[in-house]
DNA sequence: GCCGTTTTCGGCCCGACTGTTTTCAGTCG
């Protein structure tokens, strides 16, 4: 039996018992007994008594149990034979829940979109108790778009509406302090929707410069304290603004970054502590209410290091404080190893770059443009290669306090072999391959293409290992955990790839390699200065999987980075 | 349904918003 098909099973239990209007606790229980054994890195096989864990009892463990055993649960097959398939998508409907969906089942038989839609046409819904004709309406202009918008976008979808927003928050005089929260502050793959935190002692004044500058396909609700909207863009994006006091600020900042799981622990912890936390302050024992200055301040008024957004998922975080340490943050890179110019595909020349980079702060950077193989890309011959070497070197000499290094991106090509010979790659500082073609071969052959590059002793990484991109397409399908023990057999550097359209690796394959300890980088992959910016997210997807600062090669000093690369020359 | 160094019963995170009401239930995050 498969850990993940119990986690689901007890998750559909908790759906149907919501639909039949069941005690919201007794649905929570099923929800948090899924999450327990989530939040469990151990497999099956490993856990020896599943009631041991947090959230899981006596009736949880027998549905358990049973799914072990028989590869069935009655509970769930009784629930499914109780309740109409219909009702289930239903759930989905915004301002439906529950409590409402088992009403208008049971009062007018809606066991289908269709259904209800008829009842609601016939004025049947406002009829009923608790529900009304702006209810009835709500309904029947859901069920008009209903299934044909995205429920979740990628967040590289999104990141340009926050940066916008970001952008025009900080330009209103009435707005004190703002900042995005919710999932995509968390770094998540997928968002829902985009949630701001704006500090102002004017909320009116910024609800109507909101309402009148963004570019709105709806308004959803525009109270004194929560602004929501969807933004009229190729995609339809959700945002939600809630305003606050700047006193106010970093509890709500806190709350609305979540996760749920997260704020739920903390609640506990609090509550232990004879204190009560909402989105305003921290309620004392003796019903005073204290705010703070910033997150920092919040967290160690309980005590705790500041926990980074990324981390804060099922609450396990809070078991881990003695690692929080050890993640890198964006202060701690030194460096950016993959990049483009306009040698190739890129928007600027080798020398803004390199001043781009010292403008961040960093202490060396590599050049690395696509090889000849990528004829779209205007990818380098070797006879150019040792032109722009030449570039570099003007760069360098102008500019001794950094320090700039020549590589390349080089093909990995769909026949299996490298893109360059071994004598031009040995005059190259560093060496990064990669699959730009031939995604849909079999795994194998993928593999045997990735070997090669592996085997080659001047290549020092392997960028963007999967391909992939978020939330669209799966990439070339390596073995990663293979691609991962190679890496370390052959001592490799892995890319986790900041662009947010990439990401990869991603969060698992992060653990894996970090288990192992390969080495990462986390790279921009930039094709214009503006897309250095990605490195804070990078980084910030980092923590996500935990990984230690020690492990990412752009937290290393220049000196550091020499060696490195020296040392793969010499072997 | 789960849980307990104040509890084996009575809580379970907490508050805003909406629409339904005339004091509150349901939904949502």
């Amino acid at each position: 039996m498969n850990k993940k098909i119990i986690i689901r099973t007890l998750e559909k239990i908790a759906l149907y018992l919501e639909l039949q209007g069941e005690n919201p606790f007794k649905v929570s229980a099923f929800r948090k007994a899924a999450a327990a054994l989530e939040a469990d890195e151990r497999s099956l096989a490993e856990i020896d008594d599943v009631t041991k864990l947090k959230g899981i009892g006596k009736g949880t463990a027998a549905v358990i149990t049973e799914l072990i055993d028989t590869e069935k649960s009655t509970v769930l097959e009784e629930l499914e034979a109780n309740t109409p398939k219909g009702l289930v998508p239903l759930m989905k409907l915004p301002g439906l829940g529950g409590k409402k969906l088992a009403k208008l089942y049971q009062e007018l038989g809606v066991d289908s979109a269709e259904r209800l839609k008829e009842v609601c046409e016939a004025g049947e819904v406002q009829k009923l108790a608790g529900f009304g004709a702006k209810t009835e309406e709500k309904i029947l202009k859901e069920l008009g778009t209903f299934g044909t918008r995205a429920e979740r976008l990628p967040i590289w979808q999104l990141e340009p509406a926050v940066i916008e927003i970001e952008a025009l928050l900080q330009a209103m005089p009435e707005v004190e302090k703002a900042s995005v929260a919710g999932s995509f502050r968390r770094v998540k793959e997928t968002s829902k929707d985009i949630d701001f935190i704006v500090a102002t002692t004017n909320a009116q004044a910024v609800r109507e410069q909101l309402l009148a500058q963004l570019v709105i396909l709806e308004v959803v609700a525009a109270g004194d304290t929560k602004v929501s909207v969807i933004l009229d863009r190729e995609e339809p994006i959700s945002v939600d603004f809630r305003l606050v006091t700047a006193d106010e600020y970093a509890s709500a900042l806190h709350h609305f970054t979540g996760s749920k799981d997260h704020n739920v622990r903390m609640r506990q912890l609090a509550k232990s502590m004879g204190k009560k936390i909402s989105e305003y302050g921290v309620e004392q024992q003796d019903g005073s209410v204290v705010t703070f200055e910033s997150e920092e301040a919040f967290f160690a008024h309980f005590n705790l290091p500041f926990i980074p957004p990324a981390v804060r998922e099922n609450g396990s975080e809070l078991d881990r404080l003695d690692e929080l340490a050890q993640l890198a943050t964006v202060q701690d890179i030194t460096s950016d190893l993959h990049m483009h110019t306009t040698w190739s595909d890129g928007a600027h020349a080798v020398h803004e770059m390199g001043e781009a980079l010292i403008a961040r702060g960093y202490s060396h950077g590599v050049i690395t443009d696509h090889s000849q193989y990528l004829k779209v890309a205007n990818g380098l011959t070797p006879e150019r290669l040792a032109k722009q070497r030449l570039e570099i070197d003007v760069f360098n000499a102008a500019h001794p306090q950094f320090r700039l290094y020549a590589g390349t991106e080089m093909d990995i090509l769909p026949d299996g072999t490298l893109d360059f010979e071994d004598d031009v790659l040995k005059e190259l500082d560093f060496v990064i391959a990669s699959i730009h073609s031939s995604f849909t071969q079999s795994q194998d052959k993928i593999m045997a293409r990735l070997l090669t590059a592996m085997e080659n002793p001047y290549v020092h990484m392997i960028a963007h290992p999967t391909g992939r991109i978020v939330g669209e397409r799966n990439g070339y399908d390596p073995d990663v955990k293979t691609l991962i023990e190679w890496a370390k057999a052959y001592g490799k550097i892995l890319e986790l790839n900041a662009n947010p359209y990439r990401l990869d690796l991603a969060t698992e394959h992060l653990v894996y390699a970090m288990e192992l300890g390969v080495p990462i980088a986390i790279n921009t992959d930039a094709h214009a200065i503006d897309q250095l910016r990605f490195m804070d997210l990078g980084v910030r997807y980092s923590q996500k999987a935990w990984v230690k600062k020690e492990l990412i090669v752009n937290t290393w000093t220049t000196e550091q980075f020499e060696a490195f690369i020296r040392k793969h020359k010499d072997n």
